[in-house]
DNA sequence: AACATGACGTCGC
DNA sequence: AGCGACGCCATGT
């Protein structure tokens, strides 16, 4: 049943690769994909991030504005604030704090 | 095969 | 500036 065709399995490569303290979008992840339209795709397949082997650190991938969008997905609301703060990623009311300097573009980053 | 859903994004009012 | 509606791809029923 985990016939993670490439899509997914894509996505989840994609966000292990952010580093630690660094937040990403679900449309860079789209793009780095080649799904750039399918943001939703990635949000969707972040729904599997758990239930993977190499746990995914879905709590590091935001919306484009930085909103804890799917906090709730996580075992606990706050599990997700938590493992942000944690790494050095201010979070306030559910808003990543400086998310532009902590945005890490994977176009980018990767030299895609 | 078609409809409905979703952790988004963009355009419009 | 804030809120609403449409569009995007993939999955499940």
């Amino acid at each position: 049943m985990p016939k993670e065709d490439n899509i997914y399995d894509l996505i989840y490569d994609i966000v292990r690769l952010v580093p630690r303290g660094r937040v990403t979008t679900y449309g860079a992840v789209a793009a780095a994909t080649g799904t750039k339209s399918g943001a939703r795709l990635v949000g969707y397949a972040m729904n599997g991030a758990g239930t993977v082997k190499p746990k995914v650190p879905a709590h590091r991938v935001v919306n484009r504005i930085g909103l804890l969008t799917g906090k709730h997905h996580f075992d606990t609301p706050t599990k997700m604030q938590e493992l942000l703060e944690k790494e050095g990623v201010k979070v306030k009311n559910d808003q990543v704090v400086n998310f532009e300097k902590k945005f890490w573009d994977p176009l980018k980053e990767l030299d895609i």
